[in-house]
Formats: C-alpha cells, sequence, structure tokens
RNA sequence: GGGCGAUUAGCUCAGAGGCAGAGCGCCAUCCUCACACGAUGGAGGUCGGAGGUUCAAGUCCUCCAUCGCCCACCA
C-alpha cells in the first residue's frame, strides 16, 4: 500500500534518461549477428537544434528498437550527426557578419576554425534533446560525418570510384549559387514557379534584308549568345539557316572559354531540340548560360561565351554592361534595345525559375570545371534498382517504390563537388609540373605512422610543417565525437582496427621520422617521406606526383558534396572501409526511417553506395514518415513563425506526451497536421494511466506475491480483462509488425482507457472493498472473511498482472512514465522495463464465454445509466429499481453486485410484471422500473424514446427492404441473410418495447 | 507537361463491400473514497460531385471539381 502522489513529468523522465544513459542500458558491444537488429539515425545537421520533424524521426525510430528489444533482439542503433556542408557554412557565415566578420576575409583555414567551435554547441543541443525525447540510441557509437574515420572512408570512397572511373572532372553546365558561390547538384535546385516577362527581340540578319526575332526570359544572356537556332522542318525559318545575324548592342570583341576571339556575327543553325511552337520558333543560344544551350553549343561547335562572374555580374564580356548586376544589365540592355527598336514586344510569361534550395538566390546556370559521379552507370544504378524492384528493399508506405524507380529511371550525372570549404575536401593533388591528377588516401602508404600522419593532414588536422609533438598532442587530445577518447584512440576504436595496440608519442614520432630521414636505414618506399627543416625545427610530409615524382603539388581546394558522405552512413559507421567485427554483424541494417523529402538526396544514393561497395543493401525496410505541418496545413517555419518547438512540448506535457502524440498522428502518406492541443489532449492520457497505476499501488497488500497461492478463483470480469489485453497484444504486435504506428497506439489507448479505467478498475473495487457481514456469528464471518481476502488477492493480481502487461506493452511509446510506474510494482525484477520481454499474444488467455457476458453486463448497466441521465438524477443519488427478464436474467442474477454498484443502484428487485407508475427502460430482454417521484423530467425520457423510435424505425425500414429483395435472398452469402433475419427480429421486438414504454410514460405526464 | 496524395461529425482524422467510427470541441448532470488532466449520459453525417459495377458502395471502376505535394533544360 504506497502512495505514489501526482504524476510529474519533469522528475520522471530527467531521472531515467540519465539513468540510462549511465547504465548504457542500450549499448550492445558485440550483438549476435543472428539476433540483431541494427538501424542508424538520419544524422541531424549541426545547424542549429532539432524541430518537430526530428521529433517525429526519432520517436517512430526508438518505438520500433524499443519494441525489437523487448522482442529479445540485440539492438544497435547508431546516433550521430551530419556536418551539412552548405548549411552549416551558411549558418556560420551569417554568425560572423552579425560579428562583422567576413568569411572571405577570413580565410578557409581561420573559417573552419570557427565552424569546429560551432559544431559542438548545436551538437550538444542536438544530443539534449535526443535524450530528453527518451531515445534508447548507442551513444557509444556515435559518429559524424566528418569524423575521423569518416574522413577516411570518404577518401577510401571516392578513390575507388575515381578509379573504376566512375568519378571524373569536366566543364559542364551547372547550377551556380551567386550568394553562396558554388556549383549545387540539380537535386538543390528548387523550382519554383514565376510570374516572368518573354522578351521578343529582334536580330538584325548580316544582309541587311530584315531581322530574325528571337523570345527570351533572360535577355542579358544575349551577350554571350554565338547563334541562333531554329527547327530544321520549320518553313518559316528554312531560307534563313546558314546566314548571320549581327548581335545587337554587341559591338566589342568577346572571349570564348577556350581564350578565342569571338565576334558579334553569328549563325542561324538548325536543331531539332528547338521547339518551333515556343515564342517565335527561332532561339537565341547561349551555350555558356543555358543547360539546352549548351547542349546545342557543343553539338554545334558553337563558342562559349560566359558573360558573368561568381558574383553573377556582369564581366569584361559584357562590354559596356561589366560590373552590372544582372538584374541591372537586363534592364539597361532591355532600354537600349527600346531605343533601337529592335524589342519587339513583351509578353506575360509563367515559368519556373531554379533558386538555391538554402538561400533561395535564383541560380544561374553556368559552365565551371566540375566533378561527377556517374550514377546512371549500370554499375551503380542497375543493383540500385534491382534491389529495390526485386523487393530486397522494401518502401512502406508501397507507393514511393514507384517514385523511387521513376527517379532512378531518370538519372543523370550527379555533380559532386562544392565550392564550399566546410566538407571533406577531394583527395586530389594536381601536378603543377605534368598537370597529373594525383589522388592520395593512406592506403598508398604501408606504415602505420605514415598513415596516420596523411589522414592527419588531409583532415587539415595538423599543418603542413610539423613537429613530433604537435602531432602526439593532435593524436593524445580528446577526440571531437567521443571526449573520453582521444583521437589515436577513436583512430584504434573505429578506423585501424588492425593497429589497436599501437601506441604514438612524440618520441617515438621522432624516432621514427629520424629513420625515416636516414638514408642508410632501409625503407619499405623508394624514398625518405619526411623532410626536416633545421631552421623552423619541422618537419613536412611529401607527397609525390604518381607520374613524374615531382613534388611541386596543389591540393584540390573543392569539397565533397555533402550527401556523397551521407550516402556512406549506413557502412561508413560500422568501420568501413575495415572489414570489422561491426560491419560483418550490423551490416545490412534492418530498418531506416525517414522523411519523404530525403529519398533522392539520402535514401537513393546509400542505395547506389552500398549495393555499389557492400555489394549488399544497406537496410531491409524503408519507412517514410509524414512532414510535420501546422494546424492550417502549412510548412512549419521559422519565418513564418508557427513551429512548435519540441523542447517546449517536453518541457509542459513531457516526453511521453509528445511521443505519444506524434505517433497516434502518424498515419501512412499523410501529413501531420500539429496543433499544441494535441500534446495537452495525450498528456491526459499519461495522467489516466499514472492515476491508474496509483490506485493500483495504493491497493496493494504488501506481501501480495507470498499471498498469491490462496487466492479464490478467477471471476468472470478477470478473465474479461485478460481476454481483452491479450486480444490489444495481438492487435498492438502485427501493427508494429507493419509499421501502423497509428493504430497500435489507438489499440493502447482504447484498451487503456475504456476498458481497463472505466470499467474493470471499477469492477475491482467491489472485491477490493467489500467487508464481512459484522451481524454473522463468529463462526461465520470469519468463513466469509477468508473468503473476501482470497477473493481480495485474486483481483490484486489480476490488477497487477494486467497492468504490469499493459506497461510493458506502452512502454515503446512511453518509456519514461512505464518505467517509472514499472519499477514501483512488486514483481519489478530488473533494472528497467525496457530489457524485459515484451507481452505475446497467449491463445490460452482468452475467454470468449466470460468476455461475451461481461460486454452485455456492459450494456445493462449503460441501459440504467441512460435512464438516469435522462431523468437528471445525480450520480450521488442512490435509487431503487425493479426489473423483469428473460435470457438476462442469469446474468442479473450473478453480477448483481457490479450493477448494483456501477449503476449506483440501492436495490434492485425482480417482479413478474410492469408496476404501476413507473418509469422504465431496458436493454434487450432486460426491463427496469423506476417508480415515478416528485420532479421528474418525464417528458425528456419521452424525447430520448421518441429519438430511440423513430431510429429504430430508419433501421427496420432499411432491414425490410433489404429482406424484401429477391436478389438478395439469392445471391448474397447465407451467413449475411441469417445475420440480417436476425437483426430484424431484433429490432422489431426493440420496436415494440419503446412503444410500449412510450405509450406507458405518456400515461404519466 | 508528367506523376502522386487528399476530400467522412464544428475541428483533426480512422474505416477499404454487409446497420457510419474515434479524439478534441459542444450540451446536460456531478468536486461518488486513482484521476475535474476526472466520471456518466447526450446532440451532431446526403462520406466532395456525377455516372457505373454489385443483391448490397465511404469502401471497387470511370469522369469531373477543389486543395496539396513531387518530378520536368520549352528559351
Amino acid at each position: 500500500m504506497k502512495d505514489i502522489g501526482q504524476y510529474n513529468h519533469k522528475a520522471i523522465e530527467s531521472k531515467h534518461s540519465k539513468r540510462w544513459i549511465e547504465k548504457a542500458l542500450y549499448s550492445v558491444e558485440i550483438p549476435s549477428p543472428q539476433e540483431k537488429f541494427s538501424m542508424v539515425i538520419p544524422p541531424p545537421n549541426v545547424t542549429g537544434s532539432l524541430h518537430m520533424g526530428h521529433a517525429l524521426n526519432a520517436t517512430l525510430q526508438d518505438i520500433v528498437c524499443r519494441w525489437q528489444r523487448m522482442l529479445g533482439k540485440d539492438v544497435v542503433w547508431v546516433p550521430g550527426f551530419d556536418h551539412a556542408g552548405i548549411a552549416t557554412q551558411y549558418v556560420v557565415d551569417r554568425k560572423l557578419q552579425e560579428e562583422g566578420l567576413s568569411r572571405l576575409e577570413l580565410g578557409r583555414e581561420e573559417f573552419l576554425k570557427k565552424v569546429w567551435e560551432w559544431v559542438p554547441v548545436s551538437r550538444n543541443a542536438i544530443r539534449e534533446q535526443l535524450e530528453k525525447l527518451g531515445v534508447s540510441v548507442d551513444w557509444k557509437r556515435e559518429r559524424f560525418t566528418l569524423d575521423e574515420g569518416f574522413s577516411r572512408a570518404v577518401r577510401h570512397a571516392f578513390k575507388r570510384l575515381y578509379e573504376e572511373g566512375l568519378i571524373y572532372r569536366a566543364e559542364y553546365m551547372v547550377s551556380w549559387c551567386p550568394k553562396d558561390l558554388t556549383a549545387l547538384s540539380d537535386l538543390e535546385v528548387e523550382h519554383e514557379e514565376e510570374e516572368g516577362k518573354l522578351y521578343y527581340i529582334r536580330y538584325p540578319l548580316e544582309d541587311g534584308s530584315g531581322y530574325i526575332t528571337v523570345a527570351t526570359t533572360r535577355p542579358e544572356t544575349m551577350l554571350g549568345d554565338t547563334a541562333v537556332a531554329v527547327h530544321p522542318e520549320d518553313e518559316r525559318y528554312k531560307a534563313l539557316v546558314g546566314k548571320r545575324v549581327k548581335l545587337p548592342l554587341v559591338d566589342w570583341k568577346r572571349r570564348a572559354m577556350d581564350g578565342a576571339e569571338v565576334e558579334n556575327l553569328i549563325p542561324i543553325i538548325s536543331d531539332e531540340r528547338v521547339k518551333p511552337e515556343f515564342g517565335t520558333g527561332a532561339v537565341k543560344i547561349t551555350p555558356a548560360h543555358d543547360p539546352l544551350d549548351f547542349e546545342i553549343g557543343k553539338f554545334h561547335e558553337l563558342a562559349f561565351v560566359q558573360v558573368m562572374d561568381q558574383f553573377a555580374h556582369m564581366n569584361q564580356n559584357a562590354g559596356k554592361f561589366a560590373g552590372l548586376d544582372r538584374y541591372t544589365a537586363r534592364k539597361r540592355i532591355l532600354e537600349e534595345l527600346q531605343e533601337l527598336g529592335l524589342l519587339e514586344k513583351v509578353e506575360n510569361h509563367r515559368h519556373a525559375v531554379g533558386k538555391c534550395y538554402r538561400c533561395k538566390t535564383v541560380l544561374e546556370p553556368t559552365v565551371s570545371s566540375q566533378w561527377f559521379l556517374k550514377v546512371s552507370d549500370p554499375r551503380i544504378r542497375e543493383k540500385a534498382m534491382n534491389t529495390v524492384e526485386e523487393g530486397f528493399i522494401k518502401f512502406v508506405p508501397e507507393n514511393w517504390k514507384k517514385i523511387y524507380l521513376q527517379w532512378m529511371e531518370n538519372l543523370r550525372d550527379w555533380c559532386i563537388s562544392r565550392q564550399i570549404w566546410w566538407g571533406h575536401r577531394i583527395p586530389v593533388w594536381y601536378c603543377e609540373d605534368c598537370g597529373h591528377e594525383n589522388l592520395f588516401t593512406d592506403e598508398d602508404f604501408d606504415r602505420v605512422y605514415d598513415k596516420l600522419i596523411f589522414n592527419l593532414m588531409a583532415d587539415g588536422k595538423i599543418k603542413e610543417e610539423f613537429t613530433p609533438e604537435e602531432v602526439a598532442n593532435i593524436l593524445h587530445s580528446p577526440s571531437f565525437v567521443h571526449p573520453e577518447l582521444t583521437v589515436l584512440d577513436f583512430y584504434k576504436k573505429f578506423v585501424f582496427h588492425k593497429y589497436h595496440s599501437t601506441e604514438v608519442d612524440a618520441h617515438s614520432l621522432r624516432l621514427f621520422f629520424t629513420q625515416d630521414l636516414n638514408p642508410m636505414a632501409i625503407l619499405t618506399e623508394k624514398k625518405s617521406r619526411y623532410r626536416y627543416d633545421n631552421k623552423k625545427k619541422t618537419y613536412r610530409f611529401v607527397l609525390r606526383c604518381k607520374k613524374c615524382g615531382s613534388e611541386n603539388l596543389r591540393q584540390e581546394t573543392d569539397v565533397l558534396d555533402t550527401w556523397f558522405s551521407s550516402a556512406l552512413w549506413p557502412f561508413g559507421v560500422f568501420g568501413w572501409p575495415e572489414d570489422t567485427k561491426d560491419l560483418k554483424a550490423l551490416y545490412p541494417t534492418d530498418l531506416l526511417v525517414t522523411g519523404f523529402d530525403i529519398i533522392f538526396f539520402w535514401v537513393a544514393r546509400m542505395v547506389m553506395m552500398g549495393t555499389y561497395f557492400m555489394e549488399d543493401i544497406p537496410f531491409r525496410d524503408v519507412y517514410i514518415h509524414a512532414l510535420i505541418r501546422d494546424e492550417k496545413g502549412q510548412k512549419m517555419s521559422k519565418t513564418k513563425g508557427n513551429v512548435i518547438d519540441p523542447l517546449d512540448i517536453v518541457e509542459k506535457y513531457g516526453a511521453d506526451a509528445l511521443r505519444f502524440t506524434l505517433a497516434i498522428l502518424t498515419q501512412q502518406g499523410r501529413d501531420i497536421r500539429l496543433s499544441e492541443k494535441r500534446f495537452e489532449g495525450y498528456k491526459h492520457f499519461a495522467n489516466k494511466l499514472w492515476n491508474a497505476g496509483r490506485f493500483i499501488l495504493m491497493n496493494l497488500e504488501p506481501d501480495l506475491l507470498t499471498k498469491l497461492p490462496y487466492c479464490a478463483q478467477p471471476r468472470a470480469e478477470d478473465l474479461w480483462i485478460i481476454t481483452k489485453l491479450n486480444k490489444t497484444i495481438q492487435k498492438v504486435n502485427k501493427a508494429l509488425l507493419e509499421y501502423e504506428f497509428s493504430e497500435s497506439a489507438r489499440e493502447l489507448y482504447e484498451f487503456i482507457w475504456s476498458e481497463f479505467c472505466d470499467w474493470y478498475i471499477e469492477f475491482s473495487k467491489l472485491r477490493l472493498y467489500s467487508k464481512p457481514d459484522e451481524s454473522l456469528p463468529e463462526e461465520e464471518r470469519k468463513a466469509q472473511e477468508e473468503a473476501i481476502n482470497r477473493e481480495r488477492i485474486t483481483v490484486q493480481a489480476t490488477l497487477l498482472n494486467v497492468f504490469e502487461k499493459t506497461l510493458r506493452l506502452l512502454h515503446p511509446f512511453m518509456p519514461f512514465i512505464t518505467e517509472e510506474l514499472w519499477l514501483e510494482l512488486p514483481t519489478a525484477h530488473k533494472e528497467s522495463i525496457s530489457i524485459i520481454e515484451y507481452p505475446q499474444h497467449n491463445t490460452l488467455e482468452v475467454y470468449e464465454e466470460a468476455e461475451s457476458k461481461v460486454e452485455r453486463l456492459k450494456e445493462v448497466i449503460s441501459a440504467i445509466r441512460s435512464l438516469r441521465s435522462d431523468l437528471r438524477i445525480e450520480p450521488s443519488r442512490k435509487i431503487r429499481l425493479y426489473y423483469r427478464a428473460g435470457e438476462s436474467k442469469g446474468l442479473v442474477e450473478e453480477f448483481m453486485p457490479h450493477i448494483l454498484s456501477l449503476a449506483r443502484l440501492e436495490n434492485l428487485e425482480e417482479v413478474q410484471t410492469a408496476p404501476p407508475n413507473c418509469l422504465a427502460g431496458f436493454s434487450k430482454d432486460f426491463e427496469f422500473y423506476l417508480p415515478v417521484e416528485e420532479g421528474v423530467k418525464v417528458q425528456e425520457l419521452i424525447n430520448s424514446y421518441s429519438r430511440r423510435l423513430s431510429e429504430v424505425e430508419k433501421s427496420l425500414q432499411n432491414l425490410q427492404q433489404k429482406l424484401g429483395n429477391e436478389n438478395f435472398l439469392k445471391r448474397a452469402p447465407e451467413e449475411e441473410v441469417s445475420k440480417a433475419k436476425e437483426a430484424l427480429e431484433d429490432l422489431q421486438r426493440e420496436r415494440q418495447k419503446v412503444e410500449t414504454l412510450l405509450s406507458l410514460l405518456k400515461g404519466l405526464v
């Protein structure tokens, strides 16, 4: 008998989230490959803190993880963070701007220092949020896409793809962001429909015989035109093909990208890609600033004239317009064309404008030298498609499969280079002497020390020149991801497993360098790797051109697209490219949970890289969840000010309420509209559960467990609730298996509130509070007392048993409150509910007869309550009733105490005929009568029964029509027909009853 | 231009051939010894529209309307 007081989510949640981490409850050191369940978290960006979408994502994953863990699996859920190249650089850049600093002034090295200062701020904030949500990740396996091991994995991946000809560098049309100063991949371009203008411009023919009119949305690019194109079959222009036009305004020499001079007389060419029906059917060709023009330019060997610089300002090729912003240039050019009478007309025109997904700046298509991954190559694409097509990877909901395959079908090469600073620098060194592209990874070196030094250097952790002390210092400083480990330990744990015994200090390094420098020493390589600077007392690590041996190398400054590293996440986190135990045991992972917005960015690329490098799928199931929107269905965004911060919700309503709300709102294939009221509602549910627990604990005898052998036989209601629980167990497990989060949560809510609390707890009070009759003689009283005690043990045991299982069933959804309550139970035998088995359906615990009896009992009680309510009889007033019953008589007798108590009756007495002057109600064949008293609201009752009568009559009509239909009788299954007939009889009886009651009531008015 | 999804109670959504459901909100009665974050009872629906299949259609098929999303190099 203990009172746990009122529900206080704050106290219990912080207590358990700390405890779980301290005990490392969710860390599995050596998982069994047969019994494992592995998952990698979609690594949140280190750009700030988590939003509701992350909370949803984490909650769904945690529900599955906790469920699988309780099913007995070795669950490993790897947490981590994404360095998020452009996004993070953008955030830090903005912060610097607030301080009046600029990235370009600071320079690469200093700027990166600032980013590294920022990252832990964001990462710690996110980590704390995840902890508050109660996620059961294995923090000991935490990774970062830019940690020492991951950077190395990225270099390795790049090298393999490069060597197999799948990565190439080329001058190509890319979308350029003039604000972020980088190229973007096609996916990072957001197309937005805009109201624009279509300008018709006349290009005079060289021979003065007239002009050809072209239509364009971006007149400023005309300065870079090197042709006009028409469709070869276009009769209007057939005669003009081969002639030349004079490019208006341009009376200066332009320089093409290959250095050649380009004049202002440009050819009219024909090309099938021109659509005759658009505009005038003649199109100006700017090969350096438009994707289609680029293609046409390549094909016809036109000159490529760039007219804008990286900021989208007009450059020298723009002559007198040089230096102007592209939009100012557009305005000026239009003005001048107008003056010259060359602007024929301007039309309104809706068209899609490409914008930067990050900063929304209008992108400029431009030609530049970039690195591409040939994702359309069969070696990458085919497996990535087949595994999904053949169902080795299963999308949930299924419709994403089609979308994925369609996208894969139309893949274009992926631009993977970015002209930003924050990210994995491309591991290519150009030889300044012979021009050779050298690719280095630590595999180019045999010795451990070389490998370490190379990696530190490539990661920018040590400078070009270093002392052994500096290197040792770095190696023994705390690792970024796991501060309790040193960098060296990190390498040994996550990267260089082979060298787990290698110890490195300044002394051993110096010895190694000296040995390397000694010409007499026998080296594994022909030349020494290190150079010593006598003056500065520093060493440097020397890379040599693989072709000509020159040391005159220059490293590529571009970094890789963030998604290139994210694509390696499902195996990179396990230590790839090393053949680690984790990799063998945990890859492929079992499930990926993510939003549909990154299917192409991330999911598709993981499949491509996973099947390519690992020759196996990265995950078996992909659960795609919805987007969180506000109550009006709009996307949540800071600028709209409609965000609901998960932390606020956790603070106000608790993580359990937050999680349960998100779970119950997660239906497949539908966006989630959130409002704060939702959370409040499910906080009430948590409170209800808590109070049920409180009630049970208050009523358990301290030594209940030792008394269990002396319990009485279970009653019908015990068997009923056990049956209900069992069916719930079955439904919840089934729903979870199919990732029906909403369904499983609803079943739990329904069972806990509407069955267990509303009925079983109420029934239980009868036996819990029953007392022996004091007026009985001593002997009999004692016997009765003993019987009551035995009954009490049974009901306590049932309460405890059902509640304990319910807590386990609910634990994946509401981990904190279930943990707290479970630990209070006398049956708690482990340190956490989260490591106990999940309840499973037990066919021996289904008691159909008891179930239907109690369901009928509920109807009887409800019928009496309904009458009370219609008559506005206060709950506290106990009333006397008479009844008459046919089949239900046995039931009423068996459950007399239940009815008296739950319907709040003083007495329920059987009569043979309806007493005079009585109000009445019924449920099937159970009729009950209430003597009329003063102030009784008979009219209310008449209204109620009239409504019921018209309902019954409506149903009757429907049914009679149905049964009068010969085709129904002939063609419907027999079962349906007999069901209908039964229903008809029931309804007829009911109508008769209601009619009788009504006339009876009317007689009373 | 192609594709996907939605449309059911005032609101948010379940239901996928056999008598229209839940939560919230609303109304009424109650601070009944776990819980007013509660109890009990109740009101509320032409299932977006039009056709069709079927004995029977929120449910399957066709078309339409409205809203939303994704993809696409029509200048």
